[in-house]
DNA sequence: GTTGCGCCTCTTTTT
DNA sequence: GAGGCGCAAC
């Protein structure tokens, strides 16, 4: 065992070494609070806490393993694999399967992810006769999924006259019944959503003392990382199970609480004292990854915001070089700025690729850099976005196995009944819905049930229906005697998926081959590594494992020495030599969906602060003056972010852009007429978008879309997409091809073909 | 019942 | 730009 105590500064040891009662470490960006976490589990080990008495709960599945296998490179394999140590999703999945019929749920239960949730919510708007136009069920999910993380139940919603005015008013005065349905939907499916994992452990926990007291008693040590991240329902969880021992070491910093959005509550860890007036704090403050100037830079950002923990965060690494800001014209010149300046520091500086990183506050921004790291053939690897899991094919093999685990699993029988097609058309499956609806029961037990169906069907679909039962039963059968490998290979083959895959040689099928073959090695990998632990390995550990992964939990052995893009958010935690931070825009960056608010602008600026503080040697930040958003170009402002850094660490490159701190706002009209005047976009009379168009395939096809042509008349005030606000001053011809002279301020742009143009009426 | 086409909405972040 | 949905044709 190497002698972990001497790669510790004095404050980290006194985190590892002081493990009785509350703990609050507080840890800046880069100060080695893994390390402690680590450490403090380690240390636990050494003096002979058994590892099953030691609860530590992370977010995310790449946490938790890495930590383990750090502790098992101190204590050994065979202790550190009885650790209690996960995300609080899996860990608490696991404890509801043990008492799952206490609450009335099938051990077997199966998990809907967000899709699955929306897609019953959908049903729900429908079978309400609800408007489609106010109940998005995005926005409805949102509703109900925050309502769980703060353990309101649909009775409790009802009776909150807060959530219900504020429905109201946004014309969804019916939430509550959706989420009344919704929980009894689900319930009657025997499946829960990541929600419910943790108000359904709430839930075990109040109603069962015999079950709270078993954890209470069985966990002498619970850690937590991450902690500015908790939101409600995972406070409470943690809180009860400490009540007993009260040894609770949290992990976290306020500075980094971005997760607001899925109900985190950053009160939680500035509360902390409050809960455990006991407790010990320990800040760790230097900073050990950055240079001093982005430390320094990223502590200017910060002080902007008004709640959080004091402290001081300081490095004693090298100055470096400032923070550089690039201004780009466009977004596609900036990913080329950035790729010019990744390939310039690989040849001058000696970096590899994979100690790059470019972030990006929202996924939709990857495929510029993509395409330009390919040009450069600059091997990338991207994480979030479409991830393997959400695949068609993927989803379509793991919707027949939660049905085979599952019948009652609602949303993965309506995915997989008639696909491959078998004859089960909407008419049928609306029957079964609306038969299911009526009398409470599962669909599965709709078209199981002899009376009932032949009641709603003629022969014909009787003997699909009959058919497609057989085959779930079928592979019901195998579970037990087959392994999970096995069962799924049989549900591939005698489903007809892999007839229906392998039907043609297209690539895009070629690829959906290789993704199933890549998901039935993954049911090799999982039972092999769970037999090595002592794990469960049925096919219900398996899905259950699967319905918790993100894409950044599958790191393959080929993805080293690659650069790295992906959004802020997930790259918390995460260090790379040389960052850039991408689209650093007013209305991106911050998002136009926060900026309204305090709050929204100070997680928003949380989250530039993680993004800058991932730098060790180099952070690059870049924002564009035009930017392609849903499928149409548009101007854009740098962020006042950018103003908000301390100047005396950043450096301006490539063109110069007047950047005027005007209470937080820029403005940036200079160079948006120079650019004009340079003739990049043209503002000649009479021309069409096409020539404007940074990329001339992307021609707008939709004709005028005003209201009547007699609305627009010169004097009115207008809002095109691309240039923004302005004034009528002209018009000739008649449409479609009238030629409207307007004047969008400091555009430059004066005359457009209403052919082509898509203006908005103001006023 | 199935397929294909065109129109519409949409985007923040994720366990 | 992309995915989802509704509608029309087969």
């Amino acid at each position: 065992m190497q002698n972990y105590l001497e790669q510790l500064n004095a404050s980290q040891k006194d985190a590892v070494l002081n493990t009785e009662g509350a703990s609050l470490v507080i840890a800046g960006a880069g100060s080695g609070k893994t390390r402690v976490l680590t450490y403090r589990i380690a240390h636990l080990l050494t003096k002979g806490v058994h590892p099953y008495r030691i609860l530590a709960l992370t977010f995310t599945n790449k946490a938790a393993r890495e930590m383990k296998e750090r502790i098992a490179t101190i204590v050994g394999d065979d202790t550190a694999k009885n650790l209690w140590m996960g995300t609080f999703h899996s860990i608490f999945a696991r404890i509801l399967r043990n008492d799952a019929d206490k609450l009335g749920y099938p051990s077997s239960f199966t998990i809907y992810d967000t899709s699955d949730s929306k897609s019953l919510i959908k049903s729900i708007i429908k079978e309400m006769k609800l408007n489609d136009k106010d109940y998005k069920p995005n926005r409805i999910l949102g509703r109900i999924s925050a309502a769980k993380n703060d353990l309101i139940t649909p009775a409790a919603y009802a009776r909150n006259q807060h959530l219900m005015m504020e429905d109201q008013a946004a014309k969804i005065g019916m939430v509550y019944e959706i989420y009344t349905r919704y929980m009894r939907q689900c319930y009657k499916s025997g499946v829960m959503d990541f929600d419910d994992l943790l108000l359904n452990t709430n839930i075990l926990f109040r109603d069962h003392p015999e079950v709270i007291e078993k954890y209470q008693n069985l966990f002498n040590y619970i850690l937590v990382d991450e902690y500015q991240d908790t939101n409600y329902s995972q406070y409470i969880i943690v809180k009860k199970l400490a009540e007993k021992h009260n040894n609770i070491c949290v992990v976290g910093d306020d500075a980094q609480s971005i997760y607001s959005f899925r109900g985190a509550k950053i009160e939680n860890i500035l509360n902390f004292r409050n809960d455990y007036p006991d407790y010990k704090l320990y800040k760790l403050e230097q900073n050990y990854r950055s240079t001093q100037n982005i430390v320094k830079a990223a502590n200017s950002i910060i002080a902007k915001n008004s709640k959080q923990i004091k402290k001081a965060v300081f490095s004693e690494n090298d100055d470096g070089s400032k923070i550089k800001v690039h201004n780009a014209y466009s977004d596609i010149e900036e990913g080329y700025i950035v790729i010019n300046d990744i390939k310039d520091k690989i040849t001058k500086e000696g970096y590899q690729f994979q100690d790059f990183a470019i972030l990006y506050r929202t996924n939709a921004q990857s495929r510029i850099f993509e395409e330009a790291l390919r040009k450069n053939t600059i091997s990338y690897k991207i994480y979030g976005g479409l991830s393997f899991y959400q695949r068609k094919e993927i989803k379509d093999l793991l919707a027949y196995c939660r049905l085979t685990v599952n019948p009652a699993d609602q949303e993965a029988l309506k995915r997989i009944v008639n696909y491959p097609a078998r004859g089960i058309g909407k008419t049928t499956m609306d029957k079964i819905e609306g038969a299911a609806a009526a009398s409470g029961k599962s669909m599965w037990d709709v078209i199981t049930s002899l009376e009932t169906a032949a009641q709603l069907f003629n022969a014909g679909t009787q003997r699909k229906l009959n058919s497609f039962v057989g085959l779930i039963s079928g592979f019901r059968a195998s579970v037990s005697q087959l392994s999970a490998y096995d069962v799924v290979m049989e549900i591939a083959n005698q489903s007809g998926m892999i007839k229906e895959l392998y039907h043609d040689r297209t690539p895009e099928s070629v690829a959906r081959q290789e993704n199933v073959q890549e998901l039935m090695n993954g049911i090799k990998e999982f039972t092999t590594n769970r037999q090595e632990e002592g794990g469960e390995t049925g096919l219900v550990n398996f899905l259950e494992e699967v319905s918790l992964l993100t894409d950044q939990d599958s790191d393959t052995e080929d993805d080293i020495n690659k650069v790295t893009l992906m959004t802020i958010h997930s790259s918390k935690g995460l260090e790379f030599k040389n960052v850039y931070v991408v689209g650093v825009e007013e209305g991106l960056f911050p998002s136009n969906m926060t900026k309204d608010s305090e709050e929204g602008v100070e997680e928003e600026r949380r989250l530039f602060y993680v993004a800058v503080t991932r730098a060790e040697d180099n952070a690059t930040i870049s924002f564009a003056r035009t930017r392609y958003k849903y499928g149409e170009s548009s101007f854009c402002r740098p962020s006042r972010f950018i103003g908000e850094i301390d100047p005396q660490f950043i450096e301006f490159s490539g063109d110069q852009i007047k950047i005027k701190d005007t209470g937080g706002r820029f403005t940036s009209k200079e160079t948006v007429k120079r650019n004009f005047s340079q003739g990049q976009v043209a503002s000649k009379p009479g021309y069409n978008f096409k020539k404007v168009s940074n990329n001339a395939t992307s021609e707008p096809q939709r004709p005028f879309k005003g209201n009547s042509v007699g609305n627009l008349q010169p004097g009115v005030a207008v809002e095109h997409i691309r240039f923004g606000k302005g004034k009528i001053v002209s018009i000739d011809g008649q449409l479609p091809n009238a030629k409207a002279t307007v004047d969008f301020e400091n555009t430059g742009v004066k005359q457009l073909l209403l052919k082509f143009a898509k203006l908005k009426i103001l006023g």
